[in-house]
Parts: structure tokens; sequence; C-alpha cells
DNA sequence: ATGATAGTTGAACAACTGTTCAACTACTCT
DNA sequence: AGAGTAGTTGAACAGTTGTTCAACTATCAT
């Protein structure tokens, strides 16, 4: 039995939709900023950059606040860190991690903004 | 058999710990402003709110433009919807929809930035 | 009223995500 | 070398998410 088509009717403004068209980015363009956007898309993730943006700390520092395990929250560092969004020094055994750069601060400054008002 | 504990390590940074949990928001905060971005998560969503940036368009005009069914952008929109970044207005069966406000394009403009630097 | 088009909704399903557990590595100290 | 602490990793599991399908509502034209 055939497909249900991506659209069933007509295309309505089809010269918006051509303009629009135009104006689009790249289907990668789009896929990297959703992945931007969903390292801040859940809870723990963001309260640790928050966090970070406070203070540099380890990961035990960061498991005691959020009251999560280790492995949690180095499963998230991990996925910031593949991110660009923490960097880490290491000084013997502790792991110290800190926010990137400003940008971080940034996207949730304008974040808390929005709920803000 | 007993749980693992959060953390099986001593607070190495009681003070540090402290004073960040002072500078924490809320719960509330935190589940908010992830639930704000978890609208930017999406490939599809992203694509709407880019797309909407650019013009005001109907249901039918996204579906075709992003190649997704109807229900899939319906689906999306409703969500963008409760979430207070679209808004929209009937003109017989056409509904058009639009960006709720400015704060939407300045996300998208600062997850664009983030990208190419 | 009937038929056609635009849009919405809920169920179903597959794909993805976040947490924990358990086992591991890395480094320090004795 | 051996014990102890900090951190990482992969498997497993439950919970969530995005899409489609099918059935629905809403509006318009005849």
């Amino acid at each position: 039995m055939a497909k249900q088509p991506i659209c069933d009717c007509d295309v309505i403004h089809k010269e918006l939709v051509d303009d629009t068209q135009n104006k689009m980015k790249s289907e990668e363009d789009y896929l990297k900023l959703a992945g931007l956007f969903k390292m801040f898309d859940d809870k723990t993730r963001v309260k640790i950059l928050h966090a970070l943006e406070q203070n540099e700390m380890c990961v035990c520092d960061l498991a005691v606040l959020l009251g999560v395990t280790k492995s949690a929250v180095s499963h998230q560092l991990k996925a910031l860190r593949l991110a660009n969004l923490v960097k880490y020094r290491r000084e013997a055994q502790i792991v110290y991690y800190s926010l990137a750069d400003e940008h971080v601060k940034e996207i949730l400054d304008i974040g808390f903004n929005h709920l803000y008002e």
C-alpha cells in the first residue's frame, strides 16, 4: 500500500516557501545548532553549567551539589566536553572543570532573561 | 543490599560547594530553562523557528519546506505554542504561524554565532 | 447537505536519553 | 607493591521523544 505523502495539500504559498528556502541554512547547520542547544535541554546539565559559571569545581563537588552520582556527572561532563562547552585541568587525582568560554554564560543568561519577564 | 551513595568520596571543597549552592537558582528555574532550550534541541523545531523568522507561513508551507508530514509539523507547532515561542492567526481554513517575539530570534542568533567562529 | 482542503489529535512504534551499577584507570601515599 | 581516593567507561534499564497513521474538527464552495 502507498505511503502517506509528505503534504496532502496544494502548496498554497509557493513564493513564500521558495523565498524561505533560499534563506535557510544547510542541513548540517541545523543539526549542529540543535546539538548545541541539546546541551542545555536537561536539568542536570544546565545546573552543571550554571554551577561552573560560579566556580571551578571537581566531579565530586558537582555530584554532592546536584545530588547525583559521580558517574552521572562524569557522563554529562563528557558530553559537555565533546561539545566544547567545558574545559578541565588535572591536579593529581582531581580533575577541575570550568566553562570553556563566555558563550556558555551568554546562552544561559539569555535563557534566564526569557524566563524573568 | 545498600544503594550506592551519591558520592563515595570526601567533599573535597566544601566552601566552594557551599558558595556555589548559595548562588544557584531554584529547581523550578532550571526545569523551565531546560524546557525552553528543549524547544531548540531538535532539527525540525529549529528549522521551523528559523523558517518562521524569515516569513509567516501556514502548516502546509512548513510541511513542504521541511519534507515532513503536516501532522509532524502540527505536533511541533503545538509544542512551540505551549512554550510561547510562536503565535498564530486563522484566516478561513488556513492557520498562519509566526514567531512570538524577538527573544526567539536572539536565541537562534546566539546559537548560530557560537557555530560560526 | 456534500465534498474538498487545512489543520489537529491520540495511539503506536522505533529511536534516543539519562541514570545507575560495576568494573575499570589514574594518581598518591606509605 | 598495595591500599585508597578521584574519575571514567560501558552495559543495562526505564523513561522520554519524534514521527507516522488514521480518524477527527473546522472552514469554505457548490
